[in-house]
DNA sequence: CGAGATTCATGTGAAGTATACCTTTAGGCTTAA
DNA sequence: AAGCCTAAAGGTATACTTCACATGAATCTCGTA
């Protein structure tokens, strides 16, 4: 079959989806499915921004997947329906603090508040205080309750301490024209335990949990995205419930359980295939997890990338899966970089940058004593063989090896 | 035999450096009166 | 003289390095039973 042939086939082959962006993360549905517990509380907290009082912080955490921050926007929206409607003044922004680049310093989180408010802002330059200055002034212009939403605020937290969080609970009282009120949410449940107390009661003035989806809720959710995104008879029977089941009994995840369909539907599409089954599930499955690792991978700087390829070379020569140490991740890395011309990063800095893949959770790594043998960093690979060959390769075109 | 002391290999914090980028300011040049 | 452009000066954040000290359990040491 030619190329010519086979994409008129393509397009004369009628497409399995209906609609396929419902069934994508960017997706926005109608209606949030068994979280009403959460939006009416989330509504009743928020209310009073409605009579131009400002609402209390409020501080949102459960596992990846259940909602929060669907859930959130979409009440945001219906208040903002109402307060257009009613020309209240409000306003919302929302980050996320976990994008690379954009919100992961002080300074940065600050700068895209301040962006998000009509403020340009450099990426860098200008001191700290000036930026906090800036943020202010573009606060007290906007005469209005703010709602900012600051995602994945445990990663913001961890990598940059929770003073941000302290000087912005803390900004109202130098505000006179407006009034500013914090959505934390959070993955990790754990995070606000470690936070300063004082920060941590003005954070959580509220406090909302996202409980993990069960599977008869998966299930529920995954129907209802299903008829509206994929033709009728293209699931095969048992399909949702077995990828709502499996989804639910790994960590109640929603999110994952509809990629998981969507890419399952991309794949029999691909194959000519008029539906799905177990067997493009199974597929779909170690795809997604391939173009997460990929994606991670091809981003990271050159460094880092040799750093990966090091563990992974290493990881390979072991075959069975003995840990792997810091130093002889290091050893091997500064010999590539010799043969590779690039100039090795120090000990100190690699040492960070295991971490950083550790927090990206391509690999785990965590820190042991071996007693008398020293301390180190114990790293395994989460992947399978099969993509470690697979990633060795990518990184072996990217490094030019 | 068991309580402390020792030891190793690296974690980790603090301070310093190079780089990239920002604003301000002082000349220098152009222009219009 | 006023206006505009440019380049240097002075300042910052970030990624990385350098330096120095912290860690923590396996192993060693040595007094005691």
């Amino acid at each position: 079959m030619t190329i010519t042939e086979f994409l008129e086939n393509f397009i004369r082959k009628e497409s399995l989806f209906k609609n396929k962006s419902v069934l994508q993360s960017a997706y926005f549905p109608e209606e949030v499915l068994h979280r009403e517990e959460q939006i009416s509380q989330i509504a009743k907290i928020l209310a009073p921004s409605l009579r131009a009082e400002r609402p209390s912080n409020i501080f949102a955490y459960g596992k990846t997947g259940t909602g929060k921050t669907l859930t959130i926007q979409y009440t945001l929206k219906e208040i903002t329906k109402i307060s257009q409607r009613e020309n209240i003044p409000l306003k919302h922004v929302y980050i996320n603090c976990k994008l690379k680049k954009v919100a992961d310093t002080e300074y940065r989180l600050i700068a895209e508040i301040s962006r998000h408010l009509g403020k340009n802002i450099p990426p860098t330059g200008l001191p700290t205080d000036e930026v906090y200055n800036i943020f202010y002034k573009a606060l007290n212009n906007e005469k209005k309750i703010i709602i900012l939403v600051l995602d994945e605020i445990d990663q913001l937290v961890k990598k940059v301490g929770d003073e941000v969080i302290y000087n912005l609970t803390r900004i109202n009282t130098e505000l006179k024209e407006s009034q500013l009120s914090i959505i934390g949410i959070s993955n990790d449940i754990m995070f606000a335990d470690n936070l300063d107390p004082r920060v941590k009661s003005s954070l959580s003035e509220e406090e909302i949990v996202f409980p993990s989806y069960n599977a008869i809720q998966i299930q529920d959710i995954l129907k209802k995205r299903c008829a509206e995104a994929v033709k009728e008879g293209v699931i095969e029977d048992g399909v949702i419930a077995k990828c709502a089941a499996y989804a639910a009994r790994e960590h109640g995840d929603a999110r994952r359980a509809l990629e998981l369909i969507r890419v399952a539907v991309e794949i029999a599409e691909r194959k000519g295939l008029s539906k799905i089954t177990l067997q493009e599930l199974d597929e779909s499955e170690e795809k997604i997890e391939k173009d997460r690792v990929v994606d991670i991978i091809t981003t990271q700087p050159k460094q880092f990338q040799l750093v990966l390829y090091s563990i992974l070379m290493i990881a390979e020569r072991k075959k069975n899966n003995d840990p792997i140490f810091t130093g002889d991740i290091y050893s091997l890395y500064k010999d590539l970089c010799n043969k590779t011309n690039l100039r090795p990063l120090t000990q100190r800095r690699v040492s960070d940058v295991i971490s950083e893949f550790d927090l990206l959770g391509i690999i785990n790594a965590k820190v042991i004593s071996k007693g008398r043998y020293g301390r180190t960093r114990e790293v395994n690979i989460v992947t399978n063989d099969a993509m470690n060959t697979k990633i060795i390769s990518l990184l072996e075109t990217s490094l030019s090896l």
